[in-house]
DNA sequence: TATCTGTTCTATTAGTAGTATAACAGACAA
DNA sequence: TTGTCTGTTATACTACTAATAGAACAGATA
């Protein structure tokens, strides 16, 4: 598996697992159809509680990006990527304003905070550079 | 003032009122050396507690935003914009790469990622369009 | 002296994050 | 049928954060 938690960081170990898996699908290394661990296996994979693993998974669902059968597991959701409806788009609105914000603070230009914003999206995409530390 | 919290919202009030500071000062409607209300006062002001208006004065001036003096009270720091510094733009990378990997997901393009953030900046420098709800 | 400022202390309530054990119900293979 | 896997639910506990509350201290100033 490629995920790596950091326990001693201030982000709740359940975002960083929802993160790394969202990032996953970005990425394309899990594929819709794909088998997700078990909640049992992956908790005792990475060393964490179930209840951790359900939590995320249930989030996952619940915003369209797996299914979850109930023998059969957990898989990516079939259907390939989700639409970018009205809700995600004011939710993500939301996400941005006060990065915005602060990055005016900072002198920063909306062209800077684009080409920051294209060297992410270049850096998510590239197999190669797979952490980001 | 300008302040309007939602008490209902899930994200934490003393995080709200942050945000809205950020913002007044990116918008300008806070310059340089201008006075912000006492702890005591803003929180009679907008209804919650000295303590938490205080934790989140003690943030700003921690992150650079404003300056504290003994008696003269709370003032937007007189240096102007802050430094885009390794530091800042490191922690802008790091919330800037979740949304990315979703909008990914989202079958959002880079392009309209950046319409996006184009809209939202817009939206915060103009001094007409106030609130976003 | 009285009053304002930020600051610090202690205490309480409520909620979240995470762990731990256990049990239930459905699916499936031996 | 039995055993084992799956997700799911329930309960309980610890630790931490968010928010409130009241009080007190120290410096500045009118």
């Amino acid at each position: 598996m490629f995920i790596k938690m950091d326990m001693a960081a201030d982000k709740p170990i359940y975002i960083q697992l929802k993160e790394q898996i969202i990032e996953g699908i970005a990425r394309k290394e899990l594929q819709p159809g794909d088998d997700l661990p078990s909640v049992r296996s992956l908790a005792a994979d990475i060393g964490i509680n179930v209840h951790t693993v359900n939590k995320v998974y249930q989030q996952l669902k619940q915003e369209g990006y797996i299914q979850i059968h109930r023998k059969r597991g957990v898989i990516i959701h079939p259907d390939g990527f989700l639409p970018a409806d009205e809700n995600y788009i004011n939710s993500l609105k939301e996400e941005l304003r006060p990065l915005l914000a602060a990055s005016i603070c900072h002198n920063l230009t909306i062209d800077e905070f684009k080409e920051l914003s294209d060297e992410i999206y270049l850096q998510i995409l590239n197999k190669e550079g797979e952490q980001h530390e």
